[in-house]
DNA sequence: ACAGAGACCGGTGATTGGCTTAGAA
DNA sequence: TTCTAAGCCAATCACCGGTCTCTGT
């Protein structure tokens, strides 16, 4: 085991690592440091990546439990009279599915 | 242990799977852009991605599944990051992710 | 189309880019675990990242190998090499046999084709 | 001659959130 | 106990793979 150089980032205590690793690590280290400074590294993730598939799931018809819903099963009624009952196949949570 | 028994039966799916059509998990041209995000590389041989593809699978599998005898230990039915970054505490084989699973 | 996707210029690198898709990750940690195993979100996308570092490891490794002999191209035999020099060594004996296979299957579709 | 990069294109599977309640705390 | 968060569903569209030309070895 070798002890890693104290990185200044972390507050974290001298960490030991695998001696067949150390060298790839190091580098790995650098290369993802320098990245960082050219790229600006995402340090927290985006809560989605495509506006449209957002918009596409937004859009999207629900059954009452949230849940996307077969649009070629749930057109019965043509009026807008009721919509909850009849084609929609998922009213209720079946139990045991979380 | 429980490591053993999972290579052993990746070998032997390995060994006994047909590879009649070419099907990949996951995709070959994503594979391709990590390894280029190295600069340095420079020339990829068509067949790299394919393997990596492969040990891609394998790789999250065992770390998967080392994660989640910690799960179990915690008497757990959810897999959640502190087991992942006790696994890698656990095995000098992953020592290199050290430095990306921060926690202890 | 293309300009509804500029929202955030926080980062130049974009995810889709910088990880494997999240779906197909969920889906392989699936196969080992028990069908009642449930995953939160901060371990997909640990696990997300942790494959592209296993790549960007692995990857670095070989092209060192591939710079010390004056070659350009990273082959699969560079990659099976450094993984054999990290400690990966359960990897390497099933992937030369699935590299092997591979190549099998390739040659006699090419032999097929007449 | 060979092998991989890059450009183009058409088909397709990954992406995606509201509700319920399991289960983390 | 309180109340956070993971699974569930499937339709769009960004991306993947196949094919071509071009370039370097």
């Amino acid at each position: 085991r070798i002890m890693l150089p104290l990185n200044l980032t972390t507050d974290e205590g001298p960490i030991y690592v695998n001696a067949k690793q150390y060298h790839g690590i190091i580098r790995r280290r650098q290369s993802r440091a320098k990245a960082v400074i050219e790229n600006r590294a995402a340090r927290l993730r985006k809560p989605y990546m495509h506006e449209s598939r957002h918009r596409h799931a937004m859009r999207r018809p629900r059954g009452c439990g949230g849940r996307f819903l077969n649009t070629k099963t749930m057109n019965n009624g043509t009026k807008g009279t009721e919509g909850k009952q009849g084609g929609d196949g998922q009213l209720f949570r079946l139990s045991g599915s979380r | 242990e429980n490591i053993d028994v999972f290579w052993n039966q990746q070998l032997f799916e390995i060994q006994n799977t047909p590879v009649r059509k070419t099907h990949h998990e996951f995709p070959i041209a994503r594979v391709k852009r990590i390894m280029k995000s190295d600069g340095k590389v420079k020339l990829i041989s068509s067949e790299t991605p394919i393997l990596f593809s492969k040990a891609c699978e394998l790789f999250i599998m065992e770390l998967t599944l080392r994660s989640w005898l910690h799960t179990e230990e915690s008497k757990r039915p959810t897999l959640q990051h502190c087991d992942i970054s006790r696994a890698i505490r656990n095995d000098q084989l992953l020592d290199f992710l050290v430095s990306i699973a921060n926690l202890f | 189309d293309n300009n509804t996707e500029q929202r955030a210029p926080q980062c130049l690198v974009r995810e889709q880019d910088r990880y494997m898709p999240i779906a197909n990750v969920i889906r392989i940690m699936r196969r080992i675990l028990p069908p009642h195993a449930k995953i939160s979100d901060d371990a997909k996308e640990t696990m997300q990242e942790c494959v592209s570092e296993y790549i960007a490891f692995i990857t670095g490794e070989a092209n060192e190998r591939c710079q010390r002999e004056q070659r350009k191209t990273v082959t699969a035999e560079d990659v099976l090499w450094a993984m054999g020099k990290l400690g990966f060594d359960n990897y390497v004996e099933p992937l030369t046999i699935y590299l092997q296979r591979y190549r099998e299957s390739e040659s006699s579709d090419r032999s097929q084709f007449v």
